[in-house]
DNA sequence: GTCTATAGGTAGATAGAC
DNA sequence: GTCTATCTACCTATAGAC
Protein backbone atom coordinates (compact mmCIF):
# COMPACT_ATOMS: atom_id res chain seq x y z
CA UNK A 1 0.00 0.00 0.00
CA UNK A 2 1.17 3.29 -0.95
CA UNK A 3 -0.46 6.70 0.17
CA UNK A 4 -1.08 8.33 -3.60
CA UNK A 5 -2.43 5.83 -5.38
CA UNK A 6 -5.57 6.80 -6.38
CA UNK A 7 -6.51 3.62 -8.22
CA UNK A 8 -9.37 2.22 -6.40
CA UNK A 9 -12.40 0.12 -7.16
CA UNK A 10 -14.75 0.21 -4.58
CA UNK A 11 -14.17 3.14 -1.85
CA UNK A 12 -11.45 2.52 0.76
CA UNK A 13 -12.91 5.75 2.61
CA UNK A 14 -9.90 7.59 3.59
CA UNK A 15 -9.74 10.54 5.48
CA UNK A 16 -9.71 12.42 2.13
CA UNK A 17 -11.61 15.50 0.72
CA UNK A 18 -15.49 16.10 1.93
CA UNK A 19 -16.89 13.78 -0.89
CA UNK A 20 -14.91 15.65 -3.73
CA UNK A 21 -14.75 12.30 -5.51
CA UNK A 22 -18.23 11.23 -4.94
CA UNK A 23 -19.44 14.91 -6.39
CA UNK A 24 -17.42 13.74 -9.47
CA UNK A 25 -18.83 10.82 -10.20
CA UNK A 26 -22.14 11.79 -9.65
CA UNK A 27 -21.46 14.29 -12.41
CA UNK A 28 -19.72 12.15 -14.85
CA UNK A 29 -22.65 9.84 -14.92
CA UNK A 30 -24.95 12.42 -15.51
CA UNK A 31 -22.55 13.97 -18.07
CA UNK A 32 -22.02 10.57 -19.74
CA UNK A 33 -25.82 10.36 -19.54
CA UNK A 34 -26.85 13.36 -21.15
CA UNK A 35 -24.05 13.35 -23.95
CA UNK A 36 -22.43 10.03 -24.50
CA UNK A 37 -18.67 8.91 -24.06
CA UNK A 38 -17.60 10.58 -26.67
CA UNK A 39 -19.29 14.52 -26.14
CA UNK A 40 -18.43 14.49 -22.94
CA UNK A 41 -15.67 16.07 -22.14
CA UNK A 42 -13.26 15.63 -18.16
CA UNK A 43 -13.53 19.93 -18.29
CA UNK A 44 -17.12 19.19 -18.43
CA UNK A 45 -17.51 16.84 -15.82
CA UNK A 46 -15.36 19.06 -13.39
CA UNK A 47 -17.32 22.24 -14.16
CA UNK A 48 -20.90 20.41 -13.35
CA UNK A 49 -18.92 19.16 -9.63
CA UNK A 50 -17.60 22.49 -9.21
CA UNK A 51 -13.76 21.12 -9.18
CA UNK A 52 -10.99 21.69 -11.10
CA UNK A 53 -10.55 19.83 -13.89
CA UNK A 54 -6.98 17.98 -13.06
CA UNK A 55 -8.55 16.88 -10.00
CA UNK A 56 -10.53 14.28 -12.53
CA UNK A 57 -7.22 13.20 -13.39
CA UNK A 58 -5.84 13.04 -10.03
CA UNK A 59 -8.71 10.71 -8.94
CA UNK A 60 -9.56 8.76 -11.60
CA UNK A 61 -6.56 9.28 -13.84
CA UNK A 62 -7.94 8.99 -17.72
CA UNK A 63 -11.15 9.80 -19.14
CA UNK A 64 -11.98 6.31 -19.70
CA UNK A 65 -11.32 5.39 -16.28
CA UNK A 66 -13.54 7.93 -15.10
CA UNK A 67 -16.39 6.42 -17.37
CA UNK A 68 -16.06 3.10 -16.19
CA UNK A 69 -16.36 4.06 -12.49
CA UNK A 70 -19.42 6.04 -13.36
CA UNK A 71 -21.44 3.24 -15.11
CA UNK A 72 -20.23 0.43 -12.72
CA UNK A 73 -22.74 1.32 -10.32
CA UNK A 74 -25.75 0.27 -13.18
CA UNK A 75 -24.38 -3.55 -12.35
CA UNK A 76 -25.71 -3.40 -8.69
CA UNK A 77 -29.50 -3.50 -9.32
CA UNK A 78 -28.87 -5.78 -11.50
CA UNK A 79 -26.67 -8.23 -9.86
CA UNK A 80 -29.40 -8.00 -6.91
CA UNK A 81 -32.57 -8.26 -8.96
CA UNK A 82 -31.64 -11.31 -11.12
CA UNK A 83 -32.65 -13.34 -8.39
CA UNK A 84 -35.93 -11.89 -7.99
CA UNK A 85 -36.35 -12.83 -11.87
CA UNK A 86 -35.06 -16.24 -12.09
CA UNK A 87 -37.12 -17.11 -8.92
CA UNK A 88 -40.83 -18.07 -8.98
CA UNK A 89 -42.77 -19.70 -11.54
CA UNK A 90 -41.54 -20.48 -15.07
CA UNK A 91 -44.71 -19.24 -16.69
CA UNK A 92 -44.16 -15.36 -15.34
CA UNK A 93 -40.76 -15.55 -15.82
CA UNK A 94 -41.83 -12.99 -19.02
CA UNK A 95 -43.78 -10.98 -16.32
CA UNK A 96 -40.97 -10.21 -13.86
CA UNK A 97 -38.04 -9.91 -16.44
CA UNK A 98 -40.35 -7.26 -18.32
CA UNK A 99 -41.28 -5.35 -15.04
CA UNK A 100 -37.57 -5.56 -14.11
CA UNK A 101 -36.00 -4.11 -17.13
CA UNK A 102 -39.07 -1.44 -17.77
CA UNK A 103 -38.58 -0.27 -13.77
CA UNK A 104 -35.12 0.48 -14.32
CA UNK A 105 -35.51 2.30 -16.98
CA UNK A 106 -38.29 3.70 -15.27
CA UNK A 107 -35.84 5.34 -12.40
CA UNK A 108 -33.65 8.18 -12.71
CA UNK A 109 -31.40 7.25 -10.76
CA UNK A 110 -30.75 3.92 -12.73
CA UNK A 111 -31.86 5.29 -15.66
CA UNK A 112 -28.79 7.45 -15.82
CA UNK A 113 -26.10 5.03 -15.95
CA UNK A 114 -27.84 2.72 -18.70
CA UNK A 115 -28.04 5.80 -20.69
CA UNK A 116 -24.72 6.46 -20.19
CA UNK A 117 -23.39 2.84 -21.33
CA UNK A 118 -26.51 3.04 -23.67
CA UNK A 119 -25.26 6.26 -25.39
CA UNK A 120 -21.58 5.67 -25.18
CA UNK A 121 -21.76 0.98 -26.32
CA UNK A 122 -22.42 1.87 -29.78
CA UNK A 123 -19.06 4.07 -30.38
CA UNK A 124 -16.86 2.91 -28.02
CA UNK A 125 -15.59 -0.32 -27.67
CA UNK A 126 -14.72 -0.19 -23.79
CA UNK A 127 -19.07 0.62 -23.50
CA UNK A 128 -19.63 -1.88 -25.47
CA UNK A 129 -17.88 -4.64 -23.84
CA UNK A 130 -19.66 -3.37 -20.79
CA UNK A 131 -22.95 -3.66 -22.45
CA UNK A 132 -22.33 -7.24 -23.03
CA UNK A 133 -21.55 -8.08 -19.58
CA UNK A 134 -24.03 -6.28 -18.59
CA UNK A 135 -26.61 -8.25 -20.62
CA UNK A 136 -25.11 -11.15 -20.69
CA UNK A 137 -23.55 -12.25 -17.76
CA UNK A 138 -26.67 -11.97 -14.89
CA UNK A 139 -29.20 -12.14 -17.58
CA UNK A 140 -27.99 -14.94 -19.59
CA UNK A 141 -26.80 -17.28 -16.96
CA UNK A 142 -29.50 -16.57 -13.92
CA UNK A 143 -32.53 -16.84 -16.67
CA UNK A 144 -31.48 -18.29 -19.70
CA UNK A 145 -29.46 -21.30 -18.18
CA UNK A 146 -32.70 -22.50 -16.24
CA UNK A 147 -35.12 -23.29 -19.44
CA UNK A 148 -32.75 -26.69 -19.99
CA UNK A 149 -33.91 -25.77 -23.59
CA UNK A 150 -32.32 -25.85 -27.25
CA UNK A 151 -31.35 -22.66 -28.25
CA UNK A 152 -31.75 -21.02 -24.54
CA UNK A 153 -29.23 -18.69 -24.81
CA UNK A 154 -30.46 -17.22 -28.35
CA UNK A 155 -33.83 -17.56 -26.63
CA UNK A 156 -32.67 -14.85 -24.03
CA UNK A 157 -30.99 -12.83 -26.28
CA UNK A 158 -34.16 -12.32 -28.68
CA UNK A 159 -35.91 -11.88 -25.40
CA UNK A 160 -33.57 -9.08 -24.55
CA UNK A 161 -33.74 -7.60 -27.49
CA UNK A 162 -37.41 -6.96 -27.84
CA UNK A 163 -36.47 -4.94 -24.28
CA UNK A 164 -33.28 -3.15 -25.39
CA UNK A 165 -35.46 -2.09 -28.27
CA UNK A 166 -38.12 -0.92 -26.53
CA UNK A 167 -36.02 0.68 -24.51
CA UNK A 168 -33.86 2.33 -27.01
CA UNK A 169 -37.20 3.53 -28.99
CA UNK A 170 -38.61 4.84 -25.63
CA UNK A 171 -35.92 6.20 -23.56
CA UNK A 172 -33.56 7.18 -26.35
CA UNK A 173 -34.98 8.30 -29.02
CA UNK A 174 -38.34 9.03 -27.44
CA UNK A 175 -40.49 8.05 -30.59
CA UNK A 176 -44.09 8.59 -29.89
CA UNK A 177 -46.53 7.27 -29.00
CA UNK A 178 -44.05 4.74 -27.60
CA UNK A 179 -42.44 7.37 -25.47
CA UNK A 180 -45.74 8.58 -23.37
CA UNK A 181 -47.34 4.90 -23.23
CA UNK A 182 -48.49 3.77 -20.33
CA UNK A 183 -46.09 1.71 -18.28
CA UNK A 184 -48.86 -1.11 -17.06
CA UNK A 185 -50.03 -0.88 -21.34
CA UNK A 186 -46.44 -1.93 -22.07
CA UNK A 187 -46.19 -4.76 -20.00
CA UNK A 188 -49.15 -6.35 -20.68
CA UNK A 189 -48.06 -6.30 -24.27
CA UNK A 190 -44.10 -7.49 -23.92
CA UNK A 191 -44.71 -9.72 -21.16
CA UNK A 192 -46.14 -12.54 -23.31
CA UNK A 193 -43.47 -11.99 -26.21
CA UNK A 194 -40.67 -12.48 -23.83
CA UNK A 195 -42.54 -15.16 -22.27
CA UNK A 196 -43.04 -16.90 -25.50
CA UNK A 197 -39.61 -16.38 -26.97
CA UNK A 198 -38.09 -17.81 -23.15
CA UNK A 199 -40.44 -20.78 -23.00
CA UNK A 200 -42.58 -21.40 -26.07
CA UNK A 201 -42.32 -24.11 -28.29
CA UNK B 1 -18.00 5.47 -70.75
CA UNK B 2 -20.92 7.53 -68.83
CA UNK B 3 -20.22 11.22 -68.77
CA UNK B 4 -22.20 12.68 -66.22
CA UNK B 5 -23.11 10.48 -63.57
CA UNK B 6 -27.23 10.68 -62.64
CA UNK B 7 -26.37 9.74 -59.04
CA UNK B 8 -27.05 13.14 -57.97
CA UNK B 9 -29.53 13.97 -55.21
CA UNK B 10 -31.22 17.41 -54.22
CA UNK B 11 -27.83 19.20 -55.98
CA UNK B 12 -28.11 21.82 -59.31
CA UNK B 13 -26.77 19.27 -61.89
CA UNK B 14 -23.30 21.44 -62.52
CA UNK B 15 -20.92 20.83 -65.07
CA UNK B 16 -18.22 20.18 -62.18
CA UNK B 17 -16.04 17.80 -60.80
CA UNK B 18 -15.53 14.10 -62.04
CA UNK B 19 -16.29 11.79 -59.13
CA UNK B 20 -15.02 13.98 -56.62
CA UNK B 21 -18.69 14.53 -54.75
CA UNK B 22 -19.34 10.51 -54.80
CA UNK B 23 -16.28 9.96 -53.35
CA UNK B 24 -16.61 11.83 -50.28
CA UNK B 25 -19.87 11.02 -49.93
CA UNK B 26 -18.86 7.38 -50.45
CA UNK B 27 -15.78 8.20 -47.60
CA UNK B 28 -18.10 9.57 -45.67
CA UNK B 29 -20.63 7.00 -45.30
CA UNK B 30 -17.67 4.34 -44.46
CA UNK B 31 -16.59 7.06 -41.67
CA UNK B 32 -19.55 8.04 -39.82
CA UNK B 33 -20.74 4.20 -40.42
CA UNK B 34 -17.73 2.74 -37.99
CA UNK B 35 -17.16 5.70 -35.96
CA UNK B 36 -20.06 7.74 -35.37
CA UNK B 37 -21.35 11.48 -36.05
CA UNK B 38 -19.07 13.09 -32.90
CA UNK B 39 -15.96 10.44 -33.84
CA UNK B 40 -16.09 11.48 -37.36
CA UNK B 41 -13.76 14.48 -38.40
CA UNK B 42 -14.10 15.99 -41.79
CA UNK B 43 -10.48 15.35 -42.15
CA UNK B 44 -10.72 12.30 -41.72
CA UNK B 45 -13.51 12.06 -44.67
CA UNK B 46 -11.28 13.87 -46.93
CA UNK B 47 -8.04 11.57 -45.99
CA UNK B 48 -10.52 8.53 -46.57
CA UNK B 49 -11.57 9.99 -49.95
CA UNK B 50 -8.13 11.34 -51.11
CA UNK B 51 -9.24 14.83 -51.15
CA UNK B 52 -8.26 18.53 -49.64
CA UNK B 53 -10.65 18.55 -46.53
CA UNK B 54 -11.60 22.07 -48.05
CA UNK B 55 -13.61 20.29 -50.55
CA UNK B 56 -15.87 18.85 -48.11
CA UNK B 57 -17.00 22.09 -47.19
CA UNK B 58 -16.78 23.28 -50.78
CA UNK B 59 -19.61 20.73 -51.44
CA UNK B 60 -21.65 20.16 -48.90
CA UNK B 61 -21.60 23.34 -46.71
CA UNK B 62 -21.04 22.25 -43.00
CA UNK B 63 -20.25 18.65 -41.46
CA UNK B 64 -24.09 18.08 -40.58
CA UNK B 65 -25.07 18.57 -44.44
CA UNK B 66 -22.53 15.65 -45.36
CA UNK B 67 -23.54 13.57 -42.64
CA UNK B 68 -27.46 13.88 -44.07
CA UNK B 69 -26.71 13.56 -47.27
CA UNK B 70 -24.59 10.20 -46.36
CA UNK B 71 -27.48 8.87 -45.16
CA UNK B 72 -30.11 9.74 -46.79
CA UNK B 73 -29.73 6.52 -49.26
CA UNK B 74 -30.74 4.88 -46.42
CA UNK B 75 -34.24 6.17 -47.17
CA UNK B 76 -34.38 4.78 -50.85
CA UNK B 77 -34.85 0.79 -49.89
CA UNK B 78 -37.18 1.69 -46.58
CA UNK B 79 -39.49 3.82 -49.31
CA UNK B 80 -39.38 1.15 -52.38
CA UNK B 81 -39.98 -2.33 -49.96
CA UNK B 82 -42.96 -0.96 -47.73
CA UNK B 83 -44.65 -1.40 -50.65
CA UNK B 84 -43.71 -5.07 -50.96
CA UNK B 85 -43.94 -5.38 -46.55
CA UNK B 86 -47.61 -4.06 -46.62
CA UNK B 87 -48.90 -5.74 -49.85
CA UNK B 88 -49.93 -9.83 -49.59
CA UNK B 89 -51.49 -11.69 -47.01
CA UNK B 90 -52.45 -10.15 -43.48
CA UNK B 91 -51.34 -13.04 -41.83
CA UNK B 92 -47.90 -13.14 -43.65
CA UNK B 93 -47.11 -9.08 -42.87
CA UNK B 94 -45.24 -10.74 -39.75
CA UNK B 95 -42.36 -12.42 -41.98
CA UNK B 96 -42.60 -9.69 -45.10
CA UNK B 97 -41.47 -7.11 -42.35
CA UNK B 98 -38.90 -9.49 -40.31
CA UNK B 99 -37.06 -10.39 -44.03
CA UNK B 100 -37.19 -7.29 -44.90
CA UNK B 101 -35.62 -5.04 -41.87
CA UNK B 102 -32.56 -7.88 -41.33
CA UNK B 103 -32.30 -7.97 -44.99
CA UNK B 104 -31.16 -4.23 -45.05
CA UNK B 105 -29.23 -5.27 -42.44
CA UNK B 106 -27.45 -7.91 -44.15
CA UNK B 107 -26.80 -6.10 -46.97
CA UNK B 108 -23.19 -4.33 -46.49
CA UNK B 109 -24.45 -1.64 -49.00
CA UNK B 110 -27.28 -0.65 -46.93
CA UNK B 111 -25.99 -1.35 -43.41
CA UNK B 112 -23.34 1.52 -43.99
CA UNK B 113 -25.54 4.24 -43.59
CA UNK B 114 -28.18 2.00 -41.20
CA UNK B 115 -25.07 2.25 -38.83
CA UNK B 116 -24.19 5.44 -39.48
CA UNK B 117 -27.82 6.65 -38.19
CA UNK B 118 -27.23 4.48 -35.28
CA UNK B 119 -24.19 5.22 -34.11
CA UNK B 120 -24.98 9.01 -34.59
CA UNK B 121 -28.98 8.83 -33.48
CA UNK B 122 -27.74 8.21 -29.42
CA UNK B 123 -25.95 11.41 -29.10
CA UNK B 124 -27.13 13.74 -31.89
CA UNK B 125 -30.50 15.30 -32.50
CA UNK B 126 -29.99 15.71 -36.26
CA UNK B 127 -29.29 11.76 -36.24
CA UNK B 128 -32.11 10.88 -34.06
CA UNK B 129 -34.53 13.19 -35.91
CA UNK B 130 -33.56 11.17 -38.94
CA UNK B 131 -33.94 7.90 -37.13
CA UNK B 132 -37.44 8.64 -36.11
CA UNK B 133 -38.31 9.51 -39.65
CA UNK B 134 -36.92 6.62 -41.09
CA UNK B 135 -38.83 3.93 -38.81
CA UNK B 136 -42.20 6.48 -38.62
CA UNK B 137 -42.55 7.86 -42.18
CA UNK B 138 -42.95 4.81 -43.84
CA UNK B 139 -43.13 1.66 -41.95
CA UNK B 140 -45.69 3.35 -39.60
CA UNK B 141 -47.85 4.63 -42.37
CA UNK B 142 -48.09 2.08 -44.30
CA UNK B 143 -48.49 -1.11 -41.86
CA UNK B 144 -49.82 0.54 -38.87
CA UNK B 145 -52.95 2.52 -40.70
CA UNK B 146 -53.98 -0.72 -42.27
CA UNK B 147 -54.22 -2.77 -39.26
CA UNK B 148 -57.20 -0.88 -38.66
CA UNK B 149 -56.99 -2.14 -34.93
CA UNK B 150 -57.05 0.15 -31.27
CA UNK B 151 -53.34 0.77 -30.49
CA UNK B 152 -52.50 0.60 -34.15
CA UNK B 153 -49.44 2.94 -34.01
CA UNK B 154 -48.16 1.67 -30.48
CA UNK B 155 -48.22 -1.73 -32.16
CA UNK B 156 -46.00 -0.99 -34.91
CA UNK B 157 -43.77 0.42 -33.14
CA UNK B 158 -42.96 -2.72 -29.79
CA UNK B 159 -43.14 -4.80 -33.39
CA UNK B 160 -40.11 -2.05 -34.23
CA UNK B 161 -38.56 -2.44 -31.36
CA UNK B 162 -38.14 -6.23 -31.64
CA UNK B 163 -36.38 -5.42 -35.02
CA UNK B 164 -34.22 -2.75 -33.82
CA UNK B 165 -33.29 -4.55 -30.51
CA UNK B 166 -32.43 -7.67 -32.95
CA UNK B 167 -30.21 -5.26 -34.94
CA UNK B 168 -28.80 -3.47 -31.93
CA UNK B 169 -27.49 -6.39 -30.63
CA UNK B 170 -26.41 -8.61 -33.64
CA UNK B 171 -25.07 -5.99 -35.88
CA UNK B 172 -23.54 -3.08 -33.59
CA UNK B 173 -22.97 -5.16 -29.74
CA UNK B 174 -22.43 -7.89 -31.68
CA UNK B 175 -23.29 -10.35 -28.76
CA UNK B 176 -22.88 -13.64 -29.01
CA UNK B 177 -24.53 -16.37 -30.08
CA UNK B 178 -27.01 -13.63 -31.48
CA UNK B 179 -24.54 -11.99 -33.65
CA UNK B 180 -23.71 -15.53 -35.62
CA UNK B 181 -27.15 -16.81 -35.57
CA UNK B 182 -28.24 -18.11 -38.68
CA UNK B 183 -30.75 -15.57 -40.48
CA UNK B 184 -33.42 -18.12 -41.44
CA UNK B 185 -33.67 -19.21 -37.29
CA UNK B 186 -33.63 -15.77 -36.78
CA UNK B 187 -36.71 -15.61 -39.46
CA UNK B 188 -38.59 -18.54 -37.20
CA UNK B 189 -37.85 -17.08 -34.38
CA UNK B 190 -39.25 -13.06 -34.90
CA UNK B 191 -41.63 -13.42 -37.68
CA UNK B 192 -44.10 -15.28 -34.95
CA UNK B 193 -43.28 -12.60 -32.59
CA UNK B 194 -43.45 -9.41 -34.86
CA UNK B 195 -46.92 -11.29 -36.14
CA UNK B 196 -48.65 -10.90 -33.09
CA UNK B 197 -47.50 -7.25 -32.07
CA UNK B 198 -49.11 -6.22 -35.25
CA UNK B 199 -52.51 -8.38 -35.53
CA UNK B 200 -52.85 -10.50 -32.26
CA UNK B 201 -55.71 -9.37 -30.16
C1' DG C 1 -12.22 23.04 -59.01
C1' DT C 2 -8.65 22.48 -55.99
C1' DC C 3 -5.44 23.59 -52.56
C1' DT C 4 -2.64 26.45 -48.85
C1' DA C 5 -2.90 28.86 -44.86
C1' DT C 6 -4.92 30.07 -40.92
C1' DA C 7 -8.39 31.71 -37.76
C1' DG C 8 -10.51 30.47 -33.58
C1' DG C 9 -11.92 26.69 -30.48
C1' DT C 10 -11.84 22.70 -27.63
C1' DA C 11 -9.92 18.54 -26.22
C1' DG C 12 -7.01 15.24 -22.81
C1' DA C 13 -3.33 15.28 -20.03
C1' DT C 14 0.71 16.85 -16.97
C1' DA C 15 4.09 19.60 -13.93
C1' DG C 16 4.56 21.85 -10.10
C1' DA C 17 3.29 25.66 -6.82
C1' DC C 18 0.60 26.17 -2.57
C1' DG D 1 -5.76 17.91 -1.81
C1' DT D 2 -6.33 21.48 -4.73
C1' DC D 3 -5.36 24.69 -8.27
C1' DT D 4 -2.72 27.54 -12.03
C1' DA D 5 -0.55 27.28 -16.14
C1' DT D 6 0.57 25.09 -20.02
C1' DC D 7 1.74 21.50 -23.63
C1' DT D 8 0.23 19.06 -27.49
C1' DA D 9 -3.06 17.67 -30.49
C1' DC D 10 -6.97 17.99 -33.09
C1' DC D 11 -11.18 20.03 -34.56
C1' DT D 12 -14.68 22.97 -37.88
C1' DA D 13 -14.78 26.41 -40.95
C1' DT D 14 -13.31 30.22 -44.03
C1' DA D 15 -10.59 33.34 -47.15
C1' DG D 16 -8.23 33.58 -50.99
C1' DA D 17 -4.35 32.11 -54.16
C1' DC D 18 -3.69 29.17 -58.29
Amino acid sequence: MNGTTPRRRGRPPRTEAAGTRDRILTAAREEFSARGYEKTSVRGIAKAAGVDPALVHHYFGSKEQVFEAAVEVAFAPALNASDAVADGPPDGVGERLTRFVLGVWENPATRTPLLAIVRSAVNNDTAAAVFRRLIAAQLMRRIAAPLDLPDAELRAELAAAQLVGTAMLRYVIRLEPLASADLEQLVARLAPVVQHHLTAA
